[in-house]
RNA sequence: GCGGACGUAGCUCAGUCGGUAGAGCGCCGGUUUGUGGUACCGGUUGUCGCGGGUUCGAUCCCCGUCGUUCGCCCCA
């Protein structure tokens, strides 16, 4: 049609899609509290220099796939394509190194201009979490318990396998980095063309390739593990061991890699096989360096990132719409008796609506429609005798009472959810909440 | 940026070996001027993604374009 369309890789959320959004966020939000976490909002564009610093300048990262462009002022502008420059940037602008350790969590909308895949738009949603400051390995731990708690708390942990490595620190790994491109340089007729450039460009990558031939070199390629020093081997062993700890299972898995020079040690991804080519559903690592190209002091970190679209998509129920109480006046003199008992519906807390339109049958059907758990119905008769009818649409018994009893009743019936149910829904087995903590 | 598939009613899809289209669901109305969710009856819906070409004639064939989707590249 020549009607206006969205922009290409961008959707609206509405209805049920918008829902399992903001179910996410939600979830993520409560379970990042209870580790002690704390929402900070970034703008969504910054000065073009904050990622691309985080980036390195000749990653064609920057130049093919941010939205950068110039304001009026001339100066050049980005849309974040990722949270945790800006996280970094606004702890440094903010004087926040000075009281350390911080822990943040984030959400909101995400750009990059890429070719849209299933679970990858231009304009996508993350939630994340970095914890700034501390340098010892239960860090790493504590992080990577939160995200399993938010994929518990969401109901796919199963579905969702926890991936680790460890990238060790830059002394380690410029040894393997140089192991790496003497073994491959041997066989670089054989590498896929794709990896030939890579082994100029990104050699740590040629390690996830999917190109058969060069998984098939791959086996007796040098291993990180074997170019660890002390240090990075003791941090290694720290996390592991803080993982059993904390409860958290996992695979090691030596193909995961970062591009960039300033992660280092923790390296890892949840990963699903339920979303074909794009089955990481939230990853993350420990950086140091990221503080310091922001202007700040030599600051280690650790955080993750996960896209809510794609752990929207695996959520197995949708979020019900919350039922309403509709309330249906039959007759013009029955319409403004009907508006107060609608009120004082709303301000008992609960929600309600009020159907205007076409005989009572009509009205019937879209409360019907709307979802609704009750209807109120007032005519003549009952507006001059004080009261209502009250039919609770999922049983069909109906019952004629007062305003007040209307209130006490409704408000008794569990249509709200409490915060406590809340938490006690979203908690894995075995952590309850409130209680003892 | 590269390659494959797809684009027909609000939704899911059928169809025409080239003669300007149909089903189910939904929606609207009725059977029931004060009672829904199940039943029955009736009705509504389209520039067949957009632009160009071939043709007497294109939704169908060809080219381009936009969009969707699967994969590659990339993945901060």
């Amino acid at each position: 049609m020549s009607a206006v369309q969205p922009v290409r890789g961008t959707h609206d959320l509405i209805g049920e899609e918008q829902r399992r959004h903001a179910h996410v966020v939600d979830t993520a939000r409560t379970v990042t509290g209870l580790y002690g976490f704390e929402e900070w909002s970034t703008p969504i564009f910054e000065e073009t220099a904050v990622f691309a610093r985080s980036l390195g300048d000749t990653s064609d990262v920057v130049s093919k796939e941010m939205y950068t462009f110039p304001d009026r002022g001339g100066e050049s502008l980005t849309l974040r394509p990722e949270g945790t420059a800006a996280i970094c940037r606004a702890l440094v602008t903010n004087g926040l190194t000075q009281s350390l350790p911080q822990k943040v969590f984030y959400t909101g909308p995400m750009f990059r201009y890429e070719r849209p895949q299933k679970g990858r738009y231009r304009q996508f949603h993350q939630i994340g979490a970095e914890l700034i400051g501390p340098a010892e390995p239960v860090a790493d731990a504590e992080a990577i318990a939160m995200g399993r708690d938010v994929l518990g708390a969401l109901g796919i942990a199963d579905d969702v396998t926890l991936e680790l490595n460890t990238l060790g620190d830059p002394e380690s790994r410029a040894a393997w980095r140089k192991a790496l491109i003497d073994y491959f340089s041997n066989f670089r007729d054989r590498l896929s063309q794709d990896s030939q450039d890579r082994l100029d460009r990104n050699p740590l990558r040629i390690l996830d390739s999917k190109a058969p031939e060069d998984r098939a070199l791959l086996p007796d390629a040098p291993m990180l593990v074997d170019y660890l020093n002390d240090h990075s081997k003791r941090f290694w062993d720290g996390l592991r061991a803080a993982l059993g700890a904390f409860g958290v299972p996992f695979v090691e898995n030596p193909r995961i890699v970062r591009g960039l020079d300033y992660y280092s040690h923790t390296a890892f991804e949840f990963v699903t096989t339920r979303l074909g080519a794009q089955g990481t559903v939230l990853a993350g690592g420990r950086y140091e360096g990221l503080v310091a190209e922001m202007g700040g002091p030599q600051t280690p970190a650790i955080g993750w990132a996960g896209g809510v679209e794609r752990l929207a998509m695996l959520l197995e129920n949708a979020p019900e719409k919350e039922a309403p109480i509709v309330v249906i006046p039959v007759g013009d003199a029955a319409e403004a008796p009907a508006i107060g008992v609608l009120t004082r519906l709303r301000y008992a807390g609960l929600r309600s609506e009020m159907a205007y339109r076409g005989n009572l049958k009509k009205r019937m059907e879209r409360a019907n429609r709307v979802g609704a758990s009750h209807v109120v119905i007032l005519g003549e008769s009952e507006v001059a005798k004080g009261v209502v009818q009250m039919r609770d649409l999922s049983s069909g018994e109906q019952s004629e009472i007062s305003v007040d009893r209307l209130i006490e009743t409704l408000g008794e019936a569990p249509l709200r959810a409490t915060v406590r149910e809340y938490l006690g829904a979203i908690l894995p087995p075995g952590l309850s909440a409130g209680k003892g903590a």
